[in-house]
DNA sequence: ATAGTATATAACAATATTTAAATATTGTTA
DNA sequence: TAACAATATTTAAATATTGTTATATACTAT
C-alpha cells in the first residue's frame, strides 16, 4: 500500500461533508470570521468551529486572529479546483443522485 | 446549502479510504476480478468485496460477471484525475504528513 | 474589576462507518 | 446432485462522526 494514499484519503475525508464544502466555497471570496460563517450557513456556532478545526487540521484552511475575531481563509485555493473537478467530471452521477432523491 | 454539495461530499467520502484509492489505482490498467485484487492488496476477501460495493454504490466502479468471476472496472476514468489532482495540488501537505509521521 | 462578545472545547447522545468472522450465494465441474 | 471455487452478505464489535448543550477562554469596552 502506497503510504501517500493514506494522506490523500485524509484530504478526501476532510472534504467528505457538505457543510465543509459549503464553508470552503464561501471562503473562496476571501477571509471570513466565524461570525460571518455562522449566519451564512445557519448552523450552530460550535459546529461551525468544529468543522473549521477539521479543515485546519487537514491543512485546507488557515486561521488568523484579529482582536476578538478569528479570520479563516483557504490555505490552498486549489481545493476549489478539486471541488469543481467533481462538478465537471461527475455531473452525471450527481444528477442521478439528485433525481433518485426526488423520486 | 446547495443540494449538490451533499452528493459531492458522498463522492469524496467514497474516496476517503486508502484501500479504496489503492483499488481505483489498480483498476486504472483495466478490468480486474476480485481474485486478482485480493492477492494484490493482501487483505481479506470480504473486506475487498465490501470496499468494491462502496465504490460501486457511489458510481465509481462497474461490475461485470464472467462465469464464476466478477470483473470490476472504473466506470469513470476521471476518478484517476481526481486522485492525481491531490498529488499535484497538495504535495506539500502530503509531504508534511509523511514527515510528521516519520518523526 | 466587570460585563459582554466572539470563539473554542468538552461531554453527551444518536448515527454511521469500519473491520473481522461467519455464513450464504452463484457458477462450475465431476 | 455433490463438491468446490469465487464472491457477496450478514452480524457483531469497535470506532468515528455529527449535532446539541454546556462551559471555558480570550479579547474588548466600560
Amino acid at each position: 500500500m502506497k503510504n501517500s494514499n493514506k494522506f490523500k484519503a485524509k484530504i478526501f475525508r476532510a472534504l467528505s461533508d457538505p457543510t465543509r464544502i459549503e464553508i470552503l466555497e464561501y471562503l473562496r471570496d476571501g477571509e471570513k470570521c466565524v461570525c460571518e460563517i455562522v449566519p451564512y450557513l445557519k448552523i450552530a456556532q460550535p459546529l461551525v468551529s468544529r468543522h473549521l478545526a477539521i479543515l485546519k487540521r487537514n491543512g485546507l484552511v488557515m486561521e488568523r486572529k484579529q482582536g476578538n475575531k478569528r479570520l479563516y481563509s483557504l490555505s490552498n485555493p486549489s481545493v476549489i479546483k478539486l471541488i469543481y473537478a467533481i462538478d465537471d467530471e461527475f455531473m452525471d452521477l450527481i444528477l442521478k443522485n439528485i433525481i433518485e432523491q426526488m423520486a
